[in-house]
DNA sequence: AAGAAGATTAAA
DNA sequence: TTAATCTTCTTG
């Protein structure tokens, strides 16, 4: 897929309107991308990979864009992520939020008794836990493992709205970089 | 070997 | 506002 050429922050915008995808062997479940991150390796503060910082859990981040990247946060919770960029270029763009598409139900039995439809995927952890994403994904390739991507729905640049990161208070500087971006007036994106 | 901190969430 | 909770990384 040519699409993974595509320079991080780009990609991060490209990926708003895409249908990602896990068949697993317990249900499939998708959803339309409706929030991103782009987290720019060795110049981005707010990056695990800052300054090229290389550790086991970081090292997925140097391969090559399509790669998945997923990591364990707060003690309970796992993030989603798609690495970017050239090979040793650790660029990554986590996943924030989806609107849910197929398997609605299996994501409520994921996620315990939950009603609210708006509450299965409108946050990193939410998503992974009603995808049924989890570490033992990290490494794996997007669309030659049980996670794809499809074309969803095209979004237009005016339904786009660019933004600062959330939760990175500690990044100094990089903080205020505008690396987010969701779909305007979308009732799925976080907060 | 041990301790601190974290790209979060839900409940009060 | 805070507790929950555990992997990863850093330090000793």
């Amino acid at each position: 897929m040519e699409l993974w050429n595509l320079p991080t922050l780009i990609l991060a915008r490209t990926l708003l309107g895409k249908e990602l995808i896990h068949e697993s062997k317990d249900g499939t479940t998708s959803g339309y991308i409706v929030e991103t991150e782009a987290y720019l390796g060795p110049e981005d503060r707010a990056a695990h990979s800052f300054g090229n910082r290389r550790t086991a859990r970081t090292e997925v981040m140097f391969q090559e864009a399509g790669t998945i990247y997923t990591y364990f946060i707060y003690g309970m919770h796992t993030c989603f992520n798609i690495v970017s960029g050239p090979i040793n270029k650790p660029e990554a763009i986590l996943i924030r939020a989806i609107e849910p598409v197929q398997g609605i139900e299996r994501m409520k039995e994921r996620r315990g008794a939950l009603k609210k439809e708006i509450m299965l995927t409108n946050g990193p952890g939410k998503l992974s836990k009603s995808m049924g994403f989890s570490l033992k994904h990290s490494g794996q390739k997007m669309n030659s493992s049980s996670i794809l991507l499809q074309d969803g729905i095209v979004i237009s640049d005016d339904e786009i709205s660019v933004g600062p990161r959330i939760n990175i208070n500690y990044a100094e500087e990089a903080v205020h970089y505008p690396y987010r971006f969701w779909i305007k007036n979308n009732p799925y994106v976080s907060r």
